[in-house]
DNA sequence: ATAATAATAGGAATTATTACTAATTAAATT
DNA sequence: AATTTAATTAGTAATAATTCCTATTATTAT
């Protein structure tokens, strides 16, 4: 992957917040920088990125979104405000019961607990 | 909710697999049995139908699929195959977990195990 | 410096889904 | 049973998120 000032600065936005923005949301921010930089360029990288280990795609419903946190993760997911925030579970039993009872190679947990986060109830 | 002669099709052709389908391929199916029904109406009654607690839907990556099944429970998903698979595992101690450290109200757990299936192995 | 080719901007195309509308149909009321 | 009502439908247009296309530009190896 060659070097490019458009993939640099949109690798920066991600990691700079936990907020686990979606791609108009890096758009609208990497626009202030590159004023005509495309949506296509965007989405094209983000998914680079991914696809190279350096961010992690994470599906909401039907849009992606993204993290730089690259440890195995978990997301809560408020029905009320929609915020999505990072969780640690121990994966690993479930690893392990998943790979026993149904003989299947485990490479990856995508886990989202839905419900009322405490600024909700 | 008053009878419809499309809607109940769509449910019996929901319940009649384990193969997750998504509304293309009921589309394609309840045309069969009626060859003029639109995709819209497919796709207006699988969401009354999960509204109602019928059916449930899956999210599988961008697309919705449809599950019959109403136990909760989680999916295996294969990498190579794309096939979605039903299991069974203790979420219990997941909701007890995450409402004690996080505060936070568990509705639901949505759990998407991507790896290898024995088939592919 | 030059050549090779990866990456870009801008826009068109695609995919999954939802919205709109006039006509139809199920069900409630007379 | 005929009439009224409102939900549902087919067909089509619109939307949202994303990917594809192409001529041009930028990075890197020689």
């Amino acid at each position: 992957m060659r070097y490019s000032h458009q993939r640099e600065l949109i690798k920066e936005i991600v990691c700079s917040t936990n907020s686990h923005p979606n791609t108009d949301w890096v758009y609208s921010k990497v626009k202030k920088s590159i004023p005509n930089i495309s949506l296509g360029t965007v989405y094209r990288n983000l998914k680079q990125l991914n696809a190279a280990g350096i961010v992690r795609m994470i599906y909401d419903g039907k849009i992606a979104r993204y993290d730089w946190n690259q440890d195995p993760h978990d997301h809560l997911k408020c029905s009320e405000c929609g915020e999505l925030i990072d969780i640690q579970l121990p994966a690993d039993d479930i690893k392990k019961t998943v790979k026993k009872k149904y003989d299947f190679e485990v490479d990856d947990v995508e886990m989202t607990i839905i419900g009322t986060c405490k600024k909700h109830t």
